[in-house]
DNA sequence: GTCTATACAAAGATAGAC
DNA sequence: GTCTATCTTTGTATAGAC
């Protein structure tokens, strides 16, 4: 009945899923070979096919779960009634910043992907559609009825990831202003929040 | 002696970064063949190895020109000494924005080549360089000596850049609110400054 | 020095045996 | 479902015409 299984013991097809999953974000889509992913797997280069119709197909599916979880997870945060925009905000960006320092590369890998292959928005539109009517919304409007929670939410996102999109430049550019991405990300958390807060209350 | 020529006199060279440049962007490296530069610039296919080494080397060469112009535009602006900073974020917001409404998957485009190939920074680093002893941070300093500056850079980018990076994604809720993508970038000329602006102020 | 035609090799996809 | 052998596409290299 579960499809969730111990280690050793997956199916060929999570096999291949699991194994490219873990190649595509090392080489990337065309640095990666279907054979390099038939061995991580440990498996023949044929079975890729049979599972899924081709290495594009493969690369897709993988992206879609990927996107799904990345950007799904942050609506309960945002949806929960009982906590104030203040705290929501915190959440986010603590729990999104943590994550995406666990999966630096995460924002890149699937922006290009998405960038390829639009439709793999698909789901994260319904997820557009609950945040329009989150109890935030309504918080928010009461704080500021001018505020335009299309900008919040953008720009809450974009301060959250964009620095993982730039990180090559920061590595190198770390070295003058003597901090390493982490530090400089374990301060964002502290100041996303403020800088929203100001946000929200101008204008 | 100028290398500018008009329209269909362009050299062999020219027409290939012209192609490339064309069908890259359409369609992503691995999704580009070197078939398919060499059609679009109605040239012979061996013409593009003969030039250039290969399609990765074709491929490096354009980008580092865009990520060039691309991070390089704005240095002046920032530079120069008789604007104030508002004036300065404001010209910084407004250009960038503009430019990127005219090639809005630039950068989709440049940041997955930066990320596959980091080196493309190498100029970058000069530019961030100059940044650290631009007029501008003495400026923000003297406004709150407790600014940081390094965050303030990252913002003012991650504020303009990153809508067009979710682009596919805004234009597939844009039903639900009800705006284009363009009507939204021309709000933010203005918010961003603003914003820009309470976040000197705090802390 | 430029360009055309062609050859070759790597890698994705498939047919068919088991 | 899995594997072997094969086909096809595509990046790269070369030989030789102009």
């Amino acid at each position: 009945m579960a499809k969730k299984q111990s280690q050793k013991d997956l199916t060929t097809e999570e096999k291949i899923k699991e194994a490219a999953s873990k190649v595509f974000q090392k080489k990337g889509f065309s640095g990666t070979r279907t054979r390099d992913i038939a061995e991580e797997a440990g498996l023949n280069l044929a079975l890729i096919n049979y599972y899924f119709r081709s290495k594009q197909k493969l690369f897709e599916i993988i992206m879609a779960e990927k996107l799904s979880s990345f950007f799904m997870d942050f609506i309960p945060l945002l949806l929960s009634e009982d906590s104030s925009p203040e705290e929501k905000v915190r959440l986010v960006s603590e729990n999104y910043i943590n994550l995406l320092l666990e999966n630096p590369d995460l924002p890149v890998f699937v922006m290009s992907a998405v960038h390829n292959n639009p439709k793999h928005f698909a789901n994260i539109v319904k997820g557009a559609e609950l945040i329009q009517d989150a109890p935030l919304v309504a918080q928010l409007k009461k704080i500021n009825p001018n505020m335009k929670f299309e900008h919040f939410f953008m720009n809450l996102m974009a301060l959250c990831i964009f620095p993982f999109i730039i990180r090559p430049a920061i590595s190198l550019i770390s070295k003058p202003i003597r901090k390493n991405f982490e530090t400089l990300m374990q301060e964002r958390i502290e100041l996303i929040p403020m800088w929203m807060q100001q946000m929200v209350k101008q204008k």
